[in-house]
DNA sequence: AGACGTACCTGACCGC
DNA sequence: TGCGGTCAGGTACGTC
């Protein structure tokens, strides 16, 4: 599911929710996500209170007095408010309980998602952290610097934007997107693109990202918002999942192609994009 | 070091 | 109806 908008509109949810509250019970359903749940998870985050809570990249930052609870929501991951009068469901690994009768269940059917806990002096240390690159809303980035930093990889430029050690928050969709948005082919090597289609793209790329936040993210499957209402941003894709389809762009006359790069499937169309 | 393929897990969907 | 195959928004890790 979650790229940066997904992950920013769930956070904008919890914060609404919970900030200011908290935490009275923490149940874990299992032992593990895609990793075993950090030490004394239940025992660090009961009784603390919850003072913010930010994004960083795909991860949920939960800030506590003593702590930051890390949470990636993997492919299937979202947070949804459960009922004290029902049972939990079946995917509802992590049960929340707030001071003021809220309770929310973290629900991940495939279980790609991931808990980790880390001290506030320890958050840059964190070993998910630490690789990431920036945010490409980061003032400091800019096309120089991105035409710089991708003029050294060898991949395509499809693949390049999916790492998230060169820019941190893209995923499949976006960078299937902004690539339309930018005419640029996702074969193209990153090595290749010139400073004048760095200052087309990144525009594009937080054009983009920008649309979908508001748009509440893109619900394909299982992305919801906290409050349980879908996003809204699939109905405003232009290549994503769009194979067979007439190229949107005014004069295109292309049809929408998808190939697979580096086995994940990459959706553009070949007649404008170059 | 950098690039690439594969593993992790469940559910939905398609063709037979 | 049921079965097997394929695919899905992500990341880590092993191998070359």
């Amino acid at each position: 599911m979650p790229e940066l908008p997904e992950v920013e509109t769930v956070c904008r949810g919890l914060a609404a929710m919970m900030v200011g509250r908290t935490i009275t019970h923490l149940t874990l359903r299992r032992p593990n996500l895609r990793y075993p749940f950090p030490p004394l998870m239940v025992e660090r985050l009961s009784l603390q209170r919850i003072d913010r809570i930010e994004r960083r990249a795909k991860y949920i930052q939960i800030y506590l007095s003593e702590y930051v609870w890390l949470i990636h929501l993997g492919m299937s991951g979202r947070f949804q408010p459960l009922l004290h009068v029902l049972a939990p469901s079946t995917h509802d690994h992590v049960i929340i309980d707030l001071d003021d009768g809220q309770r929310l269940a973290y629900h991940d059917p495939r279980r790609f998602g991931f808990m980790d806990l880390c001290s506030l002096k320890e958050l840059h240390f964190n070993p998910h952290l630490k690789k990431l690159g920036l945010e490409p809303f980061d003032a400091e980035v800019t096309p120089e610097l991105l035409c710089q930093k991708f003029s050294r990889v060898n991949r395509p430029i499809k693949t390049a934007l999916l790492d998230q050690t060169l820019v941190a928050g893209l995923g499949n969709i976006y960078v299937c997107e902004s690539l339309w948005l930018s005419q640029i082919s996702p074969h193209r090597l990153a090595s290749s693109l010139s400073l004048n289609e760095w200052k087309v793209l990144l525009p594009n790329i937080r054009e983009v990202l920008t649309r979908a936040i508001n748009a509440g993210g893109s619900s394909l499957k299982d992305h919801r918002q906290v409050n349980g209402h879908l996003g809204y941003f699939q109905h405003q894709f232009s290549v994503y999942d769009g194979q067979g389809r007439a190229c949107q762009r005014e004069g295109c006359q292309g049809t929408i192609t998808k190939d697979v790069i580096s086995n994940r499937s990459t959706y553009y169309c070949p007649q404008c994009q170059r």
